[in-house]
DNA sequence: CGGCGCCTTGAGAGTAATCAACGATAGTGG
DNA sequence: CCACTATCGTTGATTACTCTCAAGGCGCCG
């Protein structure tokens, strides 16, 4: 992941990311839900915009603004977030390496909520006609789009359940279960370990909690001998455990057998 | 509304409610997007079944299943909802008249969440297949569908930021303005007032409160002369200042300004 | 008329927020 | 390269919001 500092990185030359052997992570998670072929893997590397490197957070697109362009995350951490007058703000959802931000046609209108970065990141555009054409004459991927859009929605559910009936241990184990899983999917996590730039402070805006409560719950976890967290790098000890605390299905991230430990999924492929 | 109990409600012959010159809300809400022609009201029509009416409580689609078919709620409230094994469960947003819950082809898989009434609804099919169809003849209408989903992901995130950072008082101010801007869409509200057939304990499983807390949050509102909540209906005497204590913004909702006495939106349309 | 579910009220406990201060860390500039 | 400073992490003390438990009343349906 990436680890130099802001001003480090901006001055770095933008197209030393552009093509650099690095394998797509849309393309990962997109195979990751259905086979596709060459010439649909090497269209969609057609739509993708020469990446940008932006800092830490960095908006993306802002409140009121209409998303002219879809985007693709392919190195960070970046978040939907909604910022409140009192100048503190609620995480809607993570956008991690592989995740999308896709300027729907219906996105018409001004969005109520704002894309921003978390970490630095590496962000490519898609622009709006062109990922058109490409779900119309790539139906394995329009599928997989559809699905993946599906994984989203329910994923937002999953966060409503988590901060509508679960403590302050339960939200967070149940947080760090679904990134583990999330990471495993695109190929960024091993042996339960992952990065995680994040700070305790968003920790808190994704969780409804405050920083202080967040670093107090941190310590019970380590105490409990569930995980461990420095160095923006998360590694679950426990997994099983961690689950069985955060009641953790991972169904709803629709992940194949073959790439989590978990139950198998009952679906039809 | 639908004002008769279950026992009494499900003796009642079937298609009493099937043609009854009662307008389609669901025709109602899409018309508040975009405008629709005869033909395309025809045609949606046709992808309707049969209504049928079910009791409260009733479950439309149970957790594990997979929808074979869409829904449209054309009375009464219904929910998404998860069940927690300790008993307690989580409403993950509400399915008003006029609402629908799509068996989109992404559904594949089975649901993390079922589907269920909270009053008794009168619900009707909408196969699959028959509505790919609809969509790809009527482009109106596919167009409005878009919106509609859109807006169903942004009322989720609405929740989250609910939940996330508001006070009980807070946080049931805002699903009130939330409910009656979604009941004005369809017609269903008159002079701030409009049906609310939920119990204390299911506005508790919508906004992760305890009943009891729900209770006395309520007799804060009356008391403050904010609202009055009896006999199924919810009446908001002062909407503006229910609004600011909701710190609500309509936006999410997508209303078109002639329908709300809100902001006027920004849109584009 | 009896019973069940919902609403209401009271008391007590607990989880999490707030306020405040200090230590650690890392990016900034000299 | 090192000092400086802002941000982040940590800890303690206090407050307060919300939950849980418990019991009574009311209304509705059988």
């Amino acid at each position: 992941m990436i680890t130099g500092s802001q001003a480090h990185a901006t001055k770095m030359p933008i197209h030393r990311w552009a093509h650099h052997g690095v394998p797509n992570l849309l393309v990962r998670k997109l195979e990751s839900i259905v086979p596709l072929s060459s010439s649909d893997i090497a269209a969609l590397e057609r739509v993708m915009s020469q990446p940008r490197l932006f800092g830490p957070h960095v908006d993306l697109i802002q409140e009121g603004e209409a998303a002219e362009t879809g985007l693709v995350v392919l190195e960070g951490f970046s978040c939907y977030y909604k910022q409140r007058q009192t100048g503190t703000r609620q995480i809607l959802g993570y956008l991690l390496p592989g995740d999308v931000c896709d300027g729907d046609a219906a996105d018409l209108g001004s969005r109520a909520h704002s894309v921003g970065t978390l970490s630095p990141c590496i962000v490519a555009q898609m622009p709006r006609r062109a990922l058109a054409d490409l779900m119309q004459q790539h139906p394995s991927i329009a599928y997989a789009w559809r699905r993946m859009k599906r994984i989203e929605v329910d994923t937002a559910w999953a966060w409503i359940v988590n901060l509508g009936v679960r403590s302050a241990l339960e939200r967070m184990a149940h947080l760090f279960c679904e990134l583990m899983i999330r990471m495993e999917v695109v190929g960024l996590a091993q042996g339960n370990s992952c990065p995680l730039p994040l700070t305790q402070i968003e920790l808190g805006q994704t969780l409804g909690l405050s920083n202080v409560h967040v670093n107090r719950t941190l310590q019970e976890m380590r105490r409990q001998g569930l995980i461990e967290l420095k160095g923006k790098s998360l590694r679950i000890f426990d997994l099983p455990r961690l689950s069985r605390i955060a009641e953790f299905d991972p169904g709803y991230l629709q992940v194949s057998t073959s790439m989590s430990e978990h139950k198998a999924l009952s679906g039809h492929e």
